[in-house]
DNA sequence: GGAATTTACTGGCATATGCCACTATATTTG
DNA sequence: CAAATATAGTGGCATATGCCAGTAAATTCC
């Protein structure tokens, strides 16, 4: 009862997510080398190489990201050649995002220090944590989540 | 071996963290009502009151950011007169980091609805997986975390 | 088939974060 | 004490993200 004047980061899963990716931010960044290009990127970019040429829509949707904020975020990534925007042949107003052969290549270069960062992460959270973890917030990441979260408020609310 | 190309969600913690990261941002800001303030600024808020006038050194390792980071997240809090800062007394470069009258209110306006969000995030995730991952994410945060992620790399590397 | 509605983006604005260069102030050194 | 170095912030620039208000194209409804 005395106690709600704890730190924030014990209590709120928010802030601790939020505060972790900070934190991991830097390290992976920086085990990425001086490669120019940031963790964020190097995800976009595998995520786009996964899903062969996504709609913008259904990138954003694999990212759990803003469409907007998916268009803003690939502008730089287009501008240095490493994307490209494909009008989609059935749906005129879709535009598909492929990986230019430079950014193809690109993307396989930091493959190796991205599993670098990963190895390091797993030798300090230990493999079988760190798996439990990515299964964990691969959960809250999902739509079952948010639609668990949703109703989880109808009620009480 | 052949399985390399599959989801990095699966196999990058990092990307993970921030995936659950912007999906929770989403989920506790609309929590938070249309209170005009974010999730991150509440936080940012509580761990002001609670570290009470920090300098914003202090805060911002706290936070787990960046200090230019923090100093511009600072601006908008203080132009709406939530925070304001005030020259440390012994060191003149430092400045603390105070909640004005306003400031305070608002943050305890908001107690309720984040409340209200973490009790949904519980009751999805479940107690003890909830309070298990903070403190997972926490140790991520943590500056032992990051020296032991160094040093996992000063070797093989 | 044409109007109403939905869908996929775009552009503008605002916050969130980080890096680097620079300034002011402390602290350390010779 | 003065010079060298370290520390705390600030300002500018760049990416990361999200909201909202259009715009254009597709789909649904008389």
């Amino acid at each position: 009862m005395e106690k709600q004047e704890e730190n924030i980061w014990a209590h709120c899963s928010s802030s601790s997510v939020r505060r972790a990716s900070r934190q991991l931010g830097q390290l992976y960044d920086d085990a990425m080398g001086l490669s120019d290009l940031r963790g964020t990127q190097f995800s976009l970019l595998t995520q786009i190489g996964y899903l062969q040429e996504p709609t913008q829509k259904e990138l954003a949707k694999a990212m759990v990201m803003d469409l907007s904020a998916l268009g803003h975020t690939l502008k730089p990534l287009i501008r240095d050649d490493l994307v490209e925007l494909v009008p989609d042949e059935k749906d005129r107003r879709a535009k598909r995002v492929r990986l230019t052969p430079t950014g193809r290549a690109r993307q396989l270069e930091l493959v190796a220090n991205w599993q670098e960062a990963q190895r390091r992460f797993d030798a300090v959270l230990g493999a079988e944590k760190s798996a439990e973890l990515r299964r964990t917030l691969a959960f809250i990441a999902s739509e079952n989540f948010a639609e668990a979260f949703a109703a989880a408020g109808k009620k009480g609310d």
